[in-house]
DNA sequence: GGCCCTTTGAAGCTA
DNA sequence: TAGCTTCAAAGGGCC
């Protein structure tokens, strides 16, 4: 695996874990200067559980953990954010790692500079042109990938909702006490913590404010407009039906992990440079452009991502991912059917490659994604039969699109990654996979030059299947 | 309107 | 513990 492993990388799939990250007991020593304090802590946990729940507190009741936490703040904050955001050089303006990078914006990086005094962006923080106007979200802003369109919906002022002040104004117990989580003096921004910056931010504050005032993105109704009125008016004080409140309870959505976000910062440049707007064809692109990040690239996503997922803990102590299951629905039986006869599966694959399974397949494989020899072009698993003695099928073939990629981004890395000697597991995408016309005539990138191949193996990249 | 596609990673579940 | 499932974002396509 390209990302983090280093030699014997073992879970080269969780890469994050191989760096080297303290373990979070170890953390505990230190607390950020700005760590937002105890108080704040159960305030915002009480008022999302406020907001969300009504003047109860199932979730804490339901999670007796949430309230040891809660009532441990010393315990819980130390113990949530890491000491390595000094370590990173992240506790203050960091010179390094996160330079140059969209996530200079990132809150937890932020710190003393990402939001001036004044509420301004840092100059730092417009260098990647990712745009997502839809969504006012300030796109610099990877701590805020949630869908945040169910917040200012409807009649509402895309900027504020009309009954935020209201709201703020009836909620003696949590505005007194939270002064950093709602629209804040220049001088209370001073006093919030770095992770929880954002939460001032103008475009934070203007549309994807929680109605709590706590406006973190994750927490969104289950979707749609109706589903939103409902949460507006589940933010009023009257009682409600007990059945209809569960029905509104909004959903607290997964914290990204590092691809997300990466994704969210590249699509735009993606989308810009190869003209493509389908998001599988972009997935597909970003998902090999991935693999071709350094591993301190990857490290930065990964680093953002284990934040991204501290500070949700903390927000939400009582959220499990399982409380998410179910709102989606998939095609999960198909899919499996798919992967049992896939002759790319991590198991055969392993098995026809005949190599250690613990160190010689890359993360995709080690879990129940393909073979990544198998989508890089080697064509297919050593054997040419599958298993059930069926021919197997030529690799999906994003690969052209993906060349013409690596023709629009001038990076060495897609074709001769800087450290070849971490990415064992993740060859870059093979120089050799032709660019067809149809890939390139598709786009205006003049670096992208057609060879001779089939006008058909473009079809991912053109129509997106 | 809502699911599908497509990606990787995290977390939960199951055997 | 390994393997599988689900969800997270995105937005065009499709039914």
């Amino acid at each position: 695996m390209p990302q983090l492993g280093s030699g014997g990388g073992d879970d080269l799939g969780a890469t994050d874990e191989m760096l080297a990250f303290k373990d979070e007991g170890e953390q505990e020593e230190k607390i950020p200067e700005n760590a937002f304090t105890e108080r704040d802590l159960a305030d915002l946990k009480s008022s999302l559980v406020n907001e969300s729940e009504g003047s109860g507190s199932p979730a804490a009741a339901a999670d007796p953990e949430a309230i040891r936490r809660v009532q441990d703040p010393q315990r819980v904050y130390q113990e949530k954010l890491p000491d390595h955001m000094e370590d990173a050089g992240m506790k203050h303006q960091d010179p390094g790692m996160y330079k140059g990078s969209a996530y200079s914006g990132y809150p937890f990086l932020m710190l003393s500079d990402p939001y001036l005094p004044n509420g301004s962006m840092s100059p730092l923080s417009n260098k990647v042109p990712v745009v997502q106007p839809s969504h006012g979200v300030h796109p610099l802003t990877p701590l805020i990938p949630y869908s945040n369109d169910h917040f200012s919906h409807g009649s509402h002022s895309p900027h504020l909702p009309a009954d935020i002040s209201q709201k703020q104004v009836h909620r003696p117990s949590q505005t007194s006490d939270i002064p950093g989580f709602y629209p804040l003096p220049p001088a209370g921004v001073g006093q919030i913590t770095p992770s929880m910056g954002w939460f001032t931010h103008p475009l934070m504050l203007g549309s994807s404010m929680h109605t709590t005032g706590i406006p973190h993105p994750a927490i969104v109704p289950h979707s749609g407009k109706q589903e939103m009125e409902h949460y507006d008016r589940n933010m009023k004080p009257q009682p409600e039906p007990k059945r209809e409140k569960e029905a509104k309870k909004p959903t607290i959505k997964k914290p990204l992990n590092a691809f997300m976000l990466y994704m969210k910062e590249m699509r735009a440049k993606v989308i810009a440079e190869c003209t493509l707007k389908e998001s599988a064809a972009i997935n597909q692109i970003l998902g090999r452009r991935w693999h071709a990040l350094s591993r301190e690239e990857q490290a930065k996503y990964y680093e953002l991502a284990r934040k991204e997922r501290q500070l949700h803990m903390q927000l939400y102590p009582g959220w499990s991912a399982r409380d998410n299951y179910g709102k989606k629905k998939r095609r999960t039986r198909e899919k499996q059917q798919d992967s049992n006869s896939d002759p790319a599966s991590p198991k055969k694959c392993r098995a026809r490659f005949g190599l250690n399974q613990q160190t010689d397949w890359c993360g995709p494989c080690r879990r129940k994604k393909k073979c990544i020899r198998y989508l890089q072009g080697e064509g297919r698993c050593a054997s040419p039969v599958s298993s059930d003695g069926s021919a197997i099928d030529s690799p999906p073939s994003p690969l052209d699109a993906l060349q013409c990629i690596s023709s629009a981004f001038p990076s060495d890395k897609l074709a001769a990654p800087a450290d070849s000697t971490h990415r064992e597991h993740t060859d870059p995408l093979p120089v050799s996979a032709p660019i067809t016309a149809a890939a390139c005539s598709s786009r205006p990138n003049p670096g992208c030059s057609p060879a001779p191949a089939e006008p058909s193996a473009c079809s991912v990249a053109s129509t997106g299947t």
